[in-house]
DNA sequence: CGCCTGCATTGACGTGGATCAATCAAGGCC
DNA sequence: GGCCTTGATTGATCCACGTCAATGCAGGCG
């Protein structure tokens, strides 16, 4: 187990605006930099926690990608989401204060290690870091309808457009390019994601790249024409 | 609109175990019960908020059945979730401040509305209740969970008999039989909820019937052997 | 009462994606 | 370099579920 331990702030942290509330004042900084306790290092590959792990702590990602997987006892899994830096996850482990699932780095990762009783703590002191949990907690309740939707009422090809664009869209947020990316996982972890099988993944990519939508060479990927993979998850709305 | 305000309290309400933290002490209590503004009837078939509706109140169910849905701008429309007595609904409102599903009746209903700056504010005081606060919306989010598992990697089967297990273990929870219940949905919302036709969901009650599993006469279900429910969900587990 | 409307059931048939299986590409390592 | 492992692609076949369509059932109403 990866637990190195490296004081920290938030107040100088260049993510801050997307783990953090904004418009904090100067004590209030102060105040925040004594949420996050350690920083800890992930290998990829292994897990930050998992299924069954006490919950302590929510991690802010600084670096790195990481999946959540769910796995019913007889072996089963599916991948519950994908997450990237400057994102929360273990939110999951507050209800039971026991992780409901795994966490694997994809990626060489790092994270900041929130307590969780340091949380409730804090934020019963300074408004905006309370309304600030509860939108994040509210955040991943509508991103989990979004995934309902794709996964009761899409379509394989639908599902896959609709997460490139997804992906995309937050790599993007990040300043990263909005055509050029690098997919961290496998396409068997695409598929349990988006509720198909790998093979289908990888006809539905070669499909895209057929008709002149995306370029893929393995996991790199280049999106040529955006508009065509919205035109396919909102047929009606986009012409 | 149907918004019928009647003054009430938590402290004597008899779901207060459902929708409260447990252990408050007597002032806590008194201060707990500002935090239901009004109750509100919603008629059979009415909605309680819908999409894009401005946010202001999570709603306690006190009686009644919900059903919430997010819908596509291209008409697709997905059923998230089914709601009966102690729930809480409307939490998906607080990110941005819109309500992004609609809450519908399926029976008349009645809820009580908990404006949120004053939950926010009350559980900045009550250790217990902003725990209380995050422990639902935890919740909540494992319970979606369960749902992307359902979605992304069972059978119709399997999907039913892990739908009807579930409701009646939350109706069991509450008081009802184990064994006997009536659906307050169509075959249409359950097979929106779990991703199938209605058609598959007819077929497969059927099937279970056939099976000696569960008895079905259009919206009333006596479950007779939730052993083999549970072995269908769980092959390998339950023998 | 008969008629209508909204669900539910059941059957016949078609298909999207799963399954099974072979082949290929890209690292990593000796 | 050649070998091995892991993941990706592609083809051939199959089947669970969707689609289309007919029929049945129950409750509400003139």
């Amino acid at each position: 187990m990866n637990k190195e331990s490296i004081k920290v702030a938030c107040s100088n942290c260049n993510l801050r605006e997307l783990c953090m509330p904004m418009g904090l004042s100067e004590q209030e900084l102060l105040r925040v930099d004594e949420l996050v306790a350690v920083r800890r290092t992930v290998k990829r590959g292994a897990s930050l926690f998992h299924n069954g792990e006490k919950f302590t702590s929510l991690y802010a990602i600084r670096t790195g990608f990481f999946k959540t997987t769910v796995n019913t006892e007889d072996g089963r899994d599916q991948v519950t989401g994908f997450q990237m830096a400057g994102e929360i996850i273990g939110l999951d482990g507050i209800v039971n204060e026991l992780h409901t699932c795994d966490a694997i780095a994809l990626e060489d990762a790092e994270v900041c290690v929130l307590p969780f009783d340091r949380i409730e703590e804090i934020s019963r002191e300074i408004n905006s870091l309370q309304r600030h949990v509860h939108k994040i907690m509210s955040r991943e309740i509508v991103r989990e309808h979004g995934v309902m939707l794709l996964l009761g009422s899409m379509r394989a090809e639908e599902r896959l457009a609709a997460f490139l664009l997804n992906l995309v869209q937050r790599l993007q947020a990040r300043g990263f390019s909005k055509s050029e990316l690098i997919l961290r996982m496998t396409r068997e972890e695409i598929g349990s994601y988006l509720g198909m099988k790998l093979e289908t993944v990888s006809r539905t990519f070669s499909k895209f790249a057929d008709d002149g939508m995306v370029e893929v060479k393995q996991r790199h990927i280049h999106i040529c024409d955006a508009d065509a993979l919205k035109r396919i998850v909102n047929p009606q709305i986009c012409q």
